[in-house]
DNA sequence: TATGAATGAGGCTTCATTCAT
DNA sequence: TATGAATGAAGCCTCATTCAT
């Protein structure tokens, strides 16, 4: 049966705490000692749960990686116009990512933390996000609603970029608002992508 | 004197040396043993020309940031329209980039392993960079010929993560070459930003 | 649960072997490697328990420090007149200070190696010890039975000097017995404060 | 010929530079790059004047034994009533102790660092003063006007560990002056050995 | 006389992981 | 399920000294 002594499962409390340490001082320099006496729990513990610190990173990267996949499969799927679609996308993605921001500064500067092998996963999956993006880009400059100047792929790049560049400059308290942000950066793509 | 063993003096071979494994696997992940090893020297050399592991790290952002600022300087003072101006400042920061692929994979990932001090300082000459982009992407839109409807800083912000992203999917063997990214990453800014 | 293998506890014999030979050849010249070595434990096994080479060094200022102080508040609080309880107090460290001769060369010597905090700490403990023995001569002065020629903390400053002094030039081989050289030093002292 | 850039020949400058660096920081926590550096010389230099690091520290044992053996051997030799000149000889050597602190501090602190022959020469010359201090007590137990009850030579021990002592206590701007002090502690020596 | 780049050995400390309990 | 003492390898850095110039 799973301990609780704090909020959470010794599991959870170890990742979320693990999360929040990586963010703040990157994968490399937050100890497992460090990790567990935050959790208050023992090394013992977290060795019970997770075979090695990197697989602490890895649930972060798994997390990340599964709450967009299933965003984007959903927007995409949406009975609507495909720019409404792309738009939606475009901003959706920038919300969730405003709101785990600890996350997305994990996942734009530790990939190379992991193993090779994790490595491979996480690039595997990156890449059938970046695809599932691309199709519905196409299917606009297909339609002919988007300018097809731009090949689709560079675009999706272009967009992605100021969603991790996100991670570097976004404060939580600043001017805008996380949706703000959001409709200003779908604006910019599908005003780029105006015919 | 600075003996000579190989290509360059010590501190250049060092550097080089550095950059280029920082970027393979990562600043942490690269042992100051591992360094000399492949550079050819003892550590005593390196500890003689740089104080300590993250003055090698420090070095290349000074280089970049010094290129970079040199560019923008030069194109932002050229006499011509403000949109040709923003198009070959946007195109060209792009093209330093790829053609410094290593130097960038780093900014972009290892800023937060410098100490404190010196991240203030990259931070505060970063800050400088954007507000000369920013002034003339302001230009534009106070001569009417960009669209307002996203504040400037945002723009920026916009156009480089797209730069920073560059270092995570550009491949020298890829099918553009870096002109052309160049000119479809300036061109899809330009486009966003028509009125 | 502690391991035991050998003499003591992993600390306990850590600590015994690292008194002995910053005594023997110095703390700075004795490395954290020859130490456990010494003790037949890994570094690794040092660290659990101290958590930095000159934690060892204030372990033994702490031990040194403590012991005295107990003597002393023991002594200085009988029920005796007061020329006897200097006497005997003066008598007193002189003893205990051979009985702990690697303390005490390492008292006298190392402490700049303490970090500042430490060195701070020591420093006020050794001041209360200062204190309490000065205050006992103010009071056979004032009552009469010693010379006030001399200032109180001075006449301290001086027996205390011969007290350090022991760890340049008492041999445990040699013809006196440490309860001897406790007497002769404290009948100096009593006959220096004859009125 | 010998340079002169700073005050007095380069030697000279670079032994009094270590002697203060050593006073205040410790012999080992002094590197020879610091010392060259303050006295505004190269290491070639150094290594030019003295074979090692730890000449400098000889040369200052050597300076503080000459000087001292120099006094010790004046006034012993002056024509006057014996407990005039140990009382003269105790106060001159607190007095030179005081007046050069810098050495003292050094003396007492650091002679561990001396290769093993120097030490034994250091300690050979110490015991060479120590044994004409003892004659001149004895001399006085003799001649009956001091008391036999301790011996010579726990008695010249008894005073200089309060000489030893002076480096850790007296402040050049504490409120008794080096003559005062000496003045209080030969008497403090004086009436201990009164019959 | 002096330079200062370079050496090479060694110093202290950190840390992910294991394992007997 | 968990503990936490212990391991062992590796990490960054310091420094006295040498030597070609």
């Amino acid at each position: 049966m799973e301990r609780r002594t704090g909020n959470g499962t010794v599991p959870e409390r170890l990742l979320a705490t693990a999360t929040r340490m990586f963010a703040e001082r990157g994968y490399e320099r937050t100890s497992v000692q460090e990790i567990v006496e935050a959790a208050g729990v023992t090394k013992g513990a977290l060795y019970h749960y997770f075979g090695a610190k990197d697989d602490l990173l890895h649930e972060v990267y798994a997390r990340v990686l599964r709450l967009q996949q299933e965003r984007l499969d959903a927007v995409a799927g949406e009975d609507a116009p495909v720019a409404d679609r792309v738009r939606r996308a475009a901003a959706d993605v920038v919300v969730t990512t405003i709101e785990n921001l600890d996350d997305a500064i994990i996942f734009f500067r530790s990939m190379h933390q992991l193993s090779p092998e994790k490595q491979q996963q996480v690039r595997a999956e990156r890449r059938r996000y970046h695809e599932r993006f691309r199709a519905l880009v196409e299917e606009g400059q297909r339609a002919g609603v988007f300018s097809d100047a731009t090949p689709a792929d560079l675009v999706v790049d272009y967009h992605f970029g100021s969603v991790h560049h996100l991670s570097n400059w976004y404060r939580k308290d600043g001017r805008l608002t996380p949706q703000q942000v959001a409709d200003h950066l779908a604006d910019l793509l599908l005003r780029a992508l105006r015919p």
